[in-house]
DNA sequence: TGAATATATAAGTAAATTGTTATATAGTTA
DNA sequence: TAACTATATAACAATTTACTTATATATTCA
């Protein structure tokens, strides 16, 4: 008997279709450590700012990520309430840490930290 | 400094979007423990000998799994000398097992053990 | 060698994906 | 309230994906 129930190997190709991609791929490892919001994503990337939010539009239909709006902005992070959760995890922790991204940002003097 | 050398995120990417297919995932749970072979794939999936061909090519073409030819058989197995196999097991791990559907060809006698 | 079986590949098609531009919505601030 | 900033969504185009059918190649066996 498995120790996992009612895992789905179909739900489990499409999160793993979901995570098949390098801009979603790099944006879950970045708020695997803090928050990130859409304007952040649209500087890092370099991607006009409707294709990041259908990106996370994509990450949040299945649930991988939480928002919380902030004043006019609305903040992304990993959702650990997730189903997916757990099987995110070994996932995440082989990838090369992007915290250099978000040190740019600041350096630049483009990073978000409100309230 | 990560334990890991090397492991590109764009990479890591390409890899899950071939994982991010339910037939090719459940192929790769099936071969996790034995050889199939591809006109056992085609019982098991229900699907023409074509496009097993295909699915079972873009898994080679990332080199997660190997072939080895056995009289007019081609027999497909994880290939653990993959620089992914480390990267695959955990995710492998989770997914539940599928060896029902071996068992299901061995009842219907159509299961290959050659050789 | 010729027929049969197993597999791979090519060409074509329908559907899905990922970007674009335009526009709508929500909150902030003057 | 009007202008501004941040985000979401709609509509569309280009590309990619995942099948299909047809055909080529490799092996076995009579």
């Amino acid at each position: 008997m498995d120790t996992q129930l009612k895992i789905d190997i179909g739900k489990s190709a499409k999160i793993l279709k979901v995570l098949g991609d390098k801009t979603r791929l790099t944006m879950l490892k970045l708020i695997e450590e803090q928050t990130c919001c859409v304007c952040e994503f649209v500087e890092i990337f370099q991607m006009s700012q409707p294709s990041i939010s259908q990106h996370v539009r994509k990450l949040r239909d299945v649930d991988l990520i939480k928002e919380e709006r902030k004043g006019q902005w609305v903040f992304y992070s990993l959702n650990h309430n997730s189903e997916w959760y757990e099987f995110l995890l070994p996932i995440l922790e082989q990838l090369p840490n992007q915290q250099d991204k978000i040190e740019e940002l600041e350096k630049k003097g483009t990073r978000i930290t409100c309230c």
